[in-house]
DNA sequence: TCAATAAGTCAGAAAAATATGACTACTACA
DNA sequence: TGTAGTAGTCATATTTTTCTGACTTATTGA
């Protein structure tokens, strides 16, 4: 055979590629809030103490390209924007779920 | 109740911290290494296109003290150091298992 | 029209992570 | 005794990430 995992000759791992997307300052605890509901911008920066705005702001644009949460215009007054987990970031929680179990 | 996920008061969660453990430049393909057999220094020194010494012993002390890996002296000639897997590390294959599977 | 809220951007500074190259310590073999 | 292999450390430099503070644009309510 010649690899015995799913891993390619690059070194790279699907696994990897999340990992990345998931690392850094302020994105795993973006995950889990937006995980018990819609985030916003300046709540963020108010709930996530010490954090910037520039960094919220990378933080979002980043787990929005990796499609892990949704950008929501929301058409009511105030408009405001909103963060909604997406299906692939909801497929997410069991495995986080999990990793909380094993210590 | 007071909160509905594992998370503590702090913003603490589990999985964040092992999120932790494994993100950097190197941790994550010396994980997928050590999964497939024993890893060295000098052996992953030449198989991580890139790498230089400090890193990979940071980062071998730092999954090591996560007790992700286990140091093991070979006392053969010749004499020398072998990183294993630990229990810890082999419960998580299956999880990142299930990530390769969320693309 | 003015002030406030919401969601940002941007340039530059500071802090953290990684990399470089020289050096150490031990074992083994000729 | 000298050279090579193994596994590092250390001080310093470079790169990447994160932070700071000023500024922007659009909507809303008084």
């Amino acid at each position: 055979m010649t690899t015995t995992n799913a891993c390619n000759t690059d070194g790279n791992c699907p696994a990897e590629g999340l990992l990345k997307q998931l690392s850094g300052k302020w994105k795993p605890q973006i995950f889990r809030l937006a995980a018990e509901g819609p985030v916003r911008f300046n709540a963020l920066l108010r709930q996530l103490e010490g954090a910037n705005k520039q960094s919220i702001a990378v933080a979002l644009r980043e787990l929005e390209s990796g499609e892990i949460l949704e950008k929501v215009v929301v058409r009511e007054k105030p408009l405001h924007i909103e963060y909604h987990l997406s299906e692939k970031g909801k497929s997410l929680l069991p495995v986080f779920k999990t990793l909380e179990t094993l210590l």
